[in-house]
DNA sequence: TGTACATCAGTGAACGCGCGTTCACTGATGTAC
DNA sequence: TGTACATCAGTGAACGCGCGTTCACTGATGTAC
């Protein structure tokens, strides 16, 4: 992939990937066609040769976000600590994704914003991995191993991505405003939803 | 106060007004100097006499947000259903303050955007009322009621907080993945919240 | 294997727009005498 | 009670900027013969 030369080569990748660094940096807001064309080191309208408008480069990257997350959430699961019986296992690894859920958001605020910022336009294919797919399936995890009953499912899944998505969110915004730090308040939220699954 | 004469008499008040309408209606993006000075009837150059700068303002007009969203919890609050006992009346009271708390976000989705949009410029006084503090407000109910033990209170904030916000955010953002529908869903998230504040 | 040509990903310059902000000013108001 | 004057909330025009988008074009690429 020649880079450098008049016929740029990966020139839809390339701006793909500097958006998405871009919305990394400073949110949904940072992405735009100038800065986009000139980091890739290509005039403005070129842009316009892979995508029919900025909104539509924006969908994308949201979707590109939603789907970092999804991997991490994935990946922090299944690095969840072993334990003895299956109960427990679905119960560790359930909680591994919520907290996984948090860090992102802590970790990558703005394409945490990204992920969920409205877009005009909308995907051209379904997220791939999802999130709410990763959090569905730790659920029938749960349910398989016999710590919550099937017919609580859907009602898990919603319980839980408030839970998380609203600490997260919170903190994110930097609006938290207990005596309680940052790190107490995930586990005092994760704790609570473990509890609160449980008992349906 | 003649709004029509050379001096406008009120322009402060007047320019917040607009801005928090326009906030309303399209969001913090919506809060913007020369279309706020266009709608009062005034030069723009009249809006820097009151406000510094833009951002001044829209710290104002999140602020503004915040305390509408408390007056609504404190509202709804007092509206809750008579109960018998003094538990049951304090955790109706709760649940009460929690849905209004989604009610808004959902009534209001851009209002509830404003109010958690970050600024630059912190707020001169401290938000009066505070939704947190309404919210802590109806913990307490619920330590004096003898439903949860005041070493739990600070705990039982944070879920609460957490859980609403969530499932407002969710909401708010139509990123709900569920074959449960929004109404469901808030009850399920209201139910889930409440058995876990018991149980702490 | 070499050449003509269609294709299309890029350029460069310009467009119109709306934004926040500034500055020298003007006109209404209220206070001092 | 009437007048001079300080005060300051407003005006009007302009600033520079950066945005998304367009258009006629150019140059590299690959394919047909």
């Amino acid at each position: 992939m020649a880079t450098d030369s008049y016929h740029h080569g990966a020139l839809r990748n390339a701006i793909v990937a500097a958006a998405i660094d871009e919305a990394r940096r400073s949110g949904p807001q940072g992405v735009q066609v100038r800065a986009l064309a000139k980091r890739v080191g290509v005039s403005p309208a070129a842009v316009y040769r892979h995508f029919p408008n900025i909104e539509a480069l924006l969908a994308e990257v949201a979707q590109a976000a939603r789907e970092r997350l999804a991997v991490r959430l994935t990946e922090q699961g299944d690095r969840a600590s072993v334990r003895r019986t299956r109960k427990a296992q679905a119960r560790e690894r359930f909680r591994a994704i919520g907290r996984a859920y948090v860090d992102f958001a802590l970790a990558e605020p703005h394409l945490f914003d990204t992920a969920f910022t409205p877009t005009t336009v909308t995907a051209a294919r379904p997220d791939d991995p999802s999130a709410w797919q990763v959090l569905t399936e730790g659920v029938q995890d749960l349910v398989a191993a016999g710590v919550i009953t099937e017919s609580g499912a859907d009602k898990a899944a919603v319980i839980a991505w408030s839970g998380v998505h609203g600490i997260a969110s919170i903190l994110v915004r930097q609006a938290l405003n207990s005596p309680i730090d940052s790190d107490q308040a995930i586990n005092i939220v994760l704790d609570a939803l473990m509890r609160s699954l449980e008992s349906l």
